[in-house]
RNA sequence: CGGGAUGUAGCGUAGCCCGGUUAUCGCGCCUGGUUUGGGACCAGGAGGUCGCAAGUUCGAAUCUUGCCAUCCCGACCA
């Protein structure tokens, strides 16, 4: 690499930036704001996507397709929610080109082909659903609705990072459909389960539960929970959102059903979302300067073999015991790959897998076959072993699992000890300034207090959490009383 | 969208202020050989609309204007 990564605080953006495009996950595209994920990064995407879709299944989900253009009229339907998304819209306005008369070659917008309505490319898809579900629900019967689709939204940020906020992103959008309140409340909670679960157990990043204040709710919301999750530059990045939606898309698109007694109601909604921007939490949690850490549950590659040979027949010698080492760790479900790739020599290997992230490389050469054993070196502890290649299989499988357990273990021990309790205006700053992490502290409840902290410090308040202690205090800046501590940060 | 910086081969760069032969260097790439237990070495070679467009000039990587993109800091946000 001509240019060292560092992870130091003050390059942290430049060291996410080298590390997302040296590792080969993405690239800037030639789109603003928009980027590339190259194979190895929808590799990594397609193991989290497969995963989540399991996990919504066995919770009752199905998927579904909906369309990329919401007409205008759809859009504003819903008030609040078109209010949010509206300063961050790209516009379909026209459906033809047509030869530029004054410039041989190039073409122009044809003004004859303007759109009686413009459409609205999704940045998000309740008005097109809720305008379908409509037709689809009549009867408690048809409830619930729990749907989900995986798409692609626009969304036109004024300022993109790779990953984290990009114009075009991939996620996935659930949404319900209830009979009562109570029901949608438990799957808005039961979906945030789904999330905290699948992004501590599967990425091994530890997360905090909690619930959005009525500034930070997601437009169109009666309540907005989320997953928070804490970088290692001491800055936290939402994770996920699970909304729960209350009536108002009901009752904006008109969705009715008759329940058993007969009696007309709206449904209760719930839509919950994750994105591409899990790539990027799982970058900034684990990686250091040496690449990224992939956790083993979702990393493309869980174990590279790298030969270590001196001429053609030690290869093939070499060769073949390795590939009896790949059909055994393959019998064993793990995603193994064998470098004998000889246009690169080993060291060039090491640091290239390294930078990859694979979570376990094994080299072998001729010494090692002689011993019968083989070189194993673990990404996230940079520990090396040699092991016996009699129970290699069996053994790396246990590692792969003690590896997972490492990584969140340590993530967790992190964002632990980076929750600190602030009581007064000054520890706040001082903390947000010398230690960052989440600040554990008293608010009087206001927006407009949220609002002014955060105009003065840039720390907003992540979340509240789920069962949060209750306990007297006085607001870190009106000194007025509370109830409770929330949590701020910096955010990405 | 406001402030700042940057854009020269796949990557990183020198040259720009003060215009003037064939645009510098390193890595990578290609060929041949020697190599292979932590990003090998030697020899030879290929690769460039100097971000794009217009302008000034006998002459533009260099000066002017506009546009585009990237990065950083804000505002906005998954």
């Amino acid at each position: 690499m001509a240019k060292e990564l560092t992870s130091r605080a003050e390059d942290y953006s430049q060291w996410y930036n080298d590390l997302v495009i040296k590792s080969g996950l993405a690239d800037h595209s030639a789109v603003r704001g928009c980027m590339v994920i190259k194979p190895y990064g929808f590799a990594l995407w397609e193991n989290m996507r497969d995963q989540l879709d399991r996990m919504f299944k066995d919770t009752g989900h199905v998927n579904a397709y909906f369309p990329l253009f919401v007409p205008k009229s759809l859009f504003e339907a819903e008030e609040k929610n078109a209010e949010g998304f509206a300063k961050e819209c790209a516009i379909v306005t026209h459906y033809r080109l047509k030869n530029d008369p004054d410039n041989k070659g190039k073409l122009i917008v044809d003004p004859e082909a303007k759109l009686e309505e413009e459409l609205i490319i999704r940045p998000t898809s309740e008005a097109i659903i809720w305008n379908t579900y409509k037709g689809w629900i009549q009867s408690y019967r048809d409830l619930p609705l729990l749907i989900n689709q995986w798409a692609n939204v626009v969304r036109w940020e004024m300022r993109t990072r790779l990953f984290l906020r990009t114009a075009e992103f991939l996620w996935q959008e659930g949404h319900t459909a209830h009979a009562t309140k109570e029901e949608a409340v438990e799957e808005t909670l039961k979906m945030l389960d789904v999330y905290a679960d699948f992004v501590e157990q599967y990425m091994a990043v530890p997360v905090i539960k909690g619930v959005k204040t009525p500034n930070e709710r997601f437009a169109g919301a009666e309540d907005t929970f989320c997953i928070e999750a804490l970088m290692q530059d001491g800055k936290a990045l939402q994770a996920g959102t699970s909304h729960f939606l209350g009536q108002n898309f009901a009752k904006a698109f008109d969705v009715k059903f008759s329940d058993k007694n007969n009696k007309l109601d709206y449904v209760w909604a719930t839509s919950w979302g994750v994105s591409t921007r899990l790539i990027g939490a799982l970058i900034m949690a684990h990686s250091d300067d040496q690449g990224l850490i992939m956790p083993p549950k979702i990393a493309p590659m869980q174990v590279v073999i790298v030969p270590v040979y001196k001429g053609e027949e030690s290869k093939t010698v070499i060769d073949a015991k390795a590939n009896g080492i790949v059909a055994q760790l393959k019998a064993l479900g793990i995603r193994v790959k064998y470098d004998n790739n000889d246009n690169s020599r080993p060291g060039w290997k090491f640091a290239e897998y390294e930078l990859k992230g694979v979570p376990v490389r094994i080299a072998m050469g001729l010494r090692d076959i002689e011993n019968n054993v083989v070189e194993l070196a673990r990404r996230d502890t940079k520990e090396k072993s040699s092991v016996p290649v009699d129970g290699l299989a069996g053994y790396v499988l246990q590692l792969l699992e003690e590896i997972q357990q490492y990584m969140f273990n340590k993530a967790r021990a992190f964002q632990k000890a980076k929750i600190t309790k602030a009581d007064s205006w000054d520890e706040f700053i001082k903390l947000l300034d010398e230690k960052g992490g989440f600040i554990s502290a008293h608010w009087d409840g206001t927006g407009e207090t949220e609002d002014k902290i955060k105009e003065q410090s840039k720390a907003t308040i992540r979340c509240i959490p789920l069962n949060n202690q209750q306990e007297e205090g006085i607001c870190i800046l009106t000194r007025k009383p509370s109830t409770q501590r929330v949590l701020f940060a910096r955010a990405y």
